[in-house]
RNA sequence: GGGCCGGUGGUCUAGCCCGGUUAUGACGUCGCCUUCACACGGCGAAGGUCUCGAGUUCGAAUCUCGACCGGCCCA
């Protein structure tokens, strides 16, 4: 036989190899969706990425392991729907081109700092798309037919007629009440977008006065609220307040009466006990004045200043008026004690300022009505894993106030509202046909005539927007067509999978479902996968203003997106946070290239006629069983869109046992240089090579979709490995011999072992050993494998055998040291 | 204050649900080996009181309770 040469000519995996299949894909149609394919629709609910700068390492882990789970589905046989998608809406854009520029949203006309922040997110969004592409997202097109931008007029129009929809429901009211206000992003936000942060601050001790009886010291960080307490609050068994109890107070500098309530609220260790309740310091402000019909005092403006119910503080600066009333406060001996404490601060997830509970008249809508129901779609939708179901969960027991849905900026969705001048009536567009998007701060009315009072002009639009997650909660309804295509929407709505990260269940998730119960009656997903974070090697989250996230795409270009891809699914379980470090990541690659040489090993041996299980060898029916146990292992983990055991048994089962233990004991049979094998023997190997380096690599192409296209398109399939699908259990392939695969596999470590002690190289030969009986049907391939003339089983007589312990086992083998070793 | 998750050799991780050999594998370290796929390799070695305490049990990394630590979320 001619010398046999590897087809697969290179040693190493390189991240050029990438480079250069990304450019074959790109031409051609793989990951195309088409709706008409009679095949099941499954949609993926791809988490459109707020378009903020470059990714850092966190979202490319992120974005691999979703797109793992649609090519997974996609071998499965389904239709997969894999939109590209882009988040553009809302105020970091707006925040971000404020400060680049040192403009100001309110002083630049609407119309240039729209088109600013539009040219601003182009810019972003090549870089994401870029990285996309290269690390092998497959979406279905990166065409924009087919693709979908928050912004854009065709999914705005979507966004505002499912408003209409809710506003015709009855689900809409405007009210005024306080709200979440932020002073930076100059907006009311939702509870869902108010996060905590411990602060220092001070804590100030006032006196409040009460006839006849001692004054009430207070204990409060918020001193400037003096001008709107409404009552002080003390603990209903707190024996040191009984007698001030229905009294009243008389609020220091304003000179007001306020009631003494007891409320079992209060902490009686905070402080001194006494709480003073003022409109409005906290969440928990709102409630006592709900709760005791108090009258509310508004004392802070949403320009930052004190209101003119102030006084002599009024115009002031929160901050100033703070520190000007602790002067007076002091001068006036009120003020007797200042401590140092820390706070828990709310403050605004987006620009991380604290925020101020400000009322105004703001659109909501309803959702406390749906609680119940969600309640029960949540126990009922899978949640992989399911532990995470937990966060929803608490977040639905504390939902205690309808959405706050208006926002006081300019790049989000309109509000499709126009008012009527004679009458005050808030007028909503028909509708009618398909979605249109209005923009009614620079648009005509689409109606003539006020359906309240009949007026036929002098109707003013409105110029607020929406809360973005408004839109992008029905990010999923668009990717099924929602009022767009019938036909889509009644075969794919109801099989959508939502992937997303654990920090924004209780924003994205929850709304998805909250709007998707109030537009359809139904549940938004067939399935929720819920993934950790990535956080750093100290495991902090990994955030640009840390400094602990390094830009992520020169790492891809080092190690490879396969490298990537595989080591987010080997690192951490699922749902579980993954810890970043660049040097696993390096080890982890190295990987790629063992898969790579194995590959190029197997590459040398012809490809056979297909060989019917039962006419394989004994031995290589063996090595199929033991794949087929692989696969029985890992189809199921895949199942619950868990990636991380299947890879490592994926990893382990290629490296570990078919490199180390399968290649080295059919090498002699594969080459089968002096002939000891029949040409069937032979031929039996070849088959069984290609036929498990088929298997891995199919196992593998959701993870390393690169490299198995690679090998697929260099042996297999020019059209690659991605039209295959994912490798399933035959039941005909069992073998009776993979009871003795662990007996196996020590006793080549004890030839190994013997070899390594005794000074031979592995490549020596050995006139005789002494094996298992069990061991039998893999004789002629272990003899080839460890070069050992004659194979014989059991305890031999001569003493001339060396007795080889094998390791973790105790079982032992006798090798019959060469003749040459006693000279 | 509450919830959720986690705590296994220097690092990461499997095992835990369903208690039972000498606790899995990888990275890193060390030693030997350039053996016709791979030195980003092969073969080995060292390295663990499975966070701590108590309980259940013949037997606990595994079950129960408590504590401590870390992370995230919430009040």
């Amino acid at each position: 036989m001619s010398k046999l040469e590897p087809k697969i000519k290179s040693k190493r995996w390189k991240p050029e190899a990438e480079a250069e299949l990304l450019e074959t894909w790109a031409n051609e149609d793989t990951y195309e969706f088409n709706m008409d394919s009679g095949k099941t629709i499954y949609t993926v609910d791809t988490p459109p990425p707020y378009l903020s700068g470059p990714m850092h390492v966190g979202q490319v882990i992120h974005y691999t392991q979703i797109d793992t789970i649609a090519r997974y589905r996609r071998m499965q046989g389904l239709e997969v729907n894999f939109p590209l998608g882009l988040d553009r809406n809302g105020l970091p854009v707006e925040v971000r081109v404020e400060k680049e520029l040192g403009i100001s949203m309110h002083e630049t006309p609407r119309k240039e700092f729209l088109r600013l922040c539009k040219e601003r997110l182009d810019e972003d969004e090549k870089i994401v798309l870029d990285g996309f592409k290269r690390l092998g997202i497959a979406f279905n097109t990166y065409e924009d037919e087919g693709s979908y931008r928050t912004d854009s007029p065709r999914y705005r129009a979507v966004t505002q007629s499912t408003f209409i929809d809710i506003w015709n429901k009855g689900l809409v009211y405007s009210d005024y009440r306080p709200n979440n206000w932020c002073y930076d992003c100059g907006t009311t936000i939702a509870d869902a977008e108010v996060e905590y942060a411990e602060r220092p601050a001070k804590l100030h001790y006032i006196y409040f006065n009460v006839e006849g009886l001692e004054p009430l010291e207070i204990a409060t960080t918020r001193p400037e609220l003096l001008c709107a307490c409404g009552a002080v609050f003390v603990h209903p068994k707190d024996e040191r307040y009984k007698s001030y109890q229905g009294k009243t107070a008389k609020v220091p500098l304003f000179g007001m009466e306020v009631p003494i309530i007891p409320s079992p609220t209060v902490q009686m260790e905070f402080g001194t006990g006494v709480m003073m309740v003022c409109s409005y310091g906290d969440q928990g402000d709102i409630i006592a004045f709900r709760d005791h019909a108090l009258t509310p005092i508004i004392a802070v403006s949403t320009d930052d200043t004190m209101t003119k119910a102030a006084g002599e503080y009024a115009g002031m600066k929160i901050t100033e008026a703070r520190k000007k009333i602790v002067t007076d406060l002091k001068e006036k001996k009120l003020l007797f004690k200042q401590e140092d404490s820390v706070q828990r601060v709310p403050q605004c997830w987006r620009s991380c300022t604290p925020i101020e509970f400000v009322a105004m008249d703001e659109y909501y809508v309803k959702q406390k009505d749906f609680i119940e129901q969600l309640h029960k779609i949540v126990a009922d939708t899978p949640f992989y894993p399911a532990f995470h179901r937990q966060i929803l969960i608490d977040w639905l027991n504390r939902v205690t106030m309808d959405w706050p849905v208006s926002r006081r900026r300019f790049y989000g969705t309109e509000i499709p509202i126009w008012y009527c001048n004679s009458c005050e009536e808030p007028v909503v567009p028909e509708l009618t046909g398909e979605p249109r998007y209005y923009q009614p701060w620079q648009e005509d009315p689409p109606f003539t005539k006020c359906p309240k009072c009949s007026a036929e002009k002098g109707f003013r639009g409105e110029d607020r927007t929406f809360d973005t997650w408004m839109d992008s909660s029905i990010s999923g309804m668009q990717a099924v067509g929602y009022m767009r295509n019938d036909k889509l929407f009644q075969n794919a709505f109801g099989n959508v999978m939502r992937p997303q990260a654990k920090d924004i269940v209780r924003t994205w998730l929850y709304y998805s479902l909250l709007r998707t119960l109030q537009l359809t009656g139904k549940p938004a997903f067939s399935e929720v996968w819920v993934s950790g974070h990535i956080v750093d090697d100290k495991g902090e989250k990994l955030s640009k203003s840390k400094g602990n996230s390094p830009p992520p795409m020169p790492i891809v270009e080092k190690h490879g997106a396969d490298a990537m891809r595989i080591y987010g699914a080997l690192e951490a379980g699922l749902g579980s946070d993954v810890r970043f470090a660049e040097d696993r990541l390096a080890g982890v690659s190295k990987f790629m290239t063992k898969l790579y040489n194995i590959a190029r090993f197997i590459s040398m041996f012809p490809i056979p006629e297909p060989i019917p299980f039962k006419k394989l060898t004994t031995v290589d029916q063996w090595i199929l069983a033991e794949t087929n146990s692989l696969v029985e292992r890992i189809v199921p983990e895949c199942d619950l869109l868990d990636f991380h055991k299947p890879a490592i048994e994926i990893r382990g089962f290629t490296w570990n046992f078919f490199a180390d233990h399968v290649l080295e004991m059919i090498k002699g049979r594969s080459f089968n240089t002096d002939d000891a094998f029949s040409k069937d023997e032979q031929k039996s190997a070849w088959f069984t090579l290609h036929e498990v380096l088929k298997i891995i690599s199919r196992a593998l192409a959701p993870i390393t979709p690169f490299i198995t296209d690679r090998i697929y398109r260099d042996l297999y399939d020019e059209k690659g490995i991605h039209h295959h699908s994912y490798p399933s259990f035959e039941k005909t392939w069992k073998s009776e011999l993979t009871g003795h695969t662990e007996l196996l596999m020590q006793t080549n470590s004890g030839f190994w072992k013997f070899k390594r002690e005794t000074g031979l190289s592995l490549r020596q030969g050995l006139p005789e050993a002494y094996i298992s009986e069990s061991l039998k049907p893999w004789a002629k391939d272990l003899q080839a494998m460890h070069g050992v003339e004659k194979i014989s089983f059991g305890k031999p007589m001569d003493d001339k055998f060396v007795e080889v312990t094998l390791p973790e086992s105790e079982e032992v083998i006798y090798v019959l040291p060469p003749e040459e070793e006693k000279e």
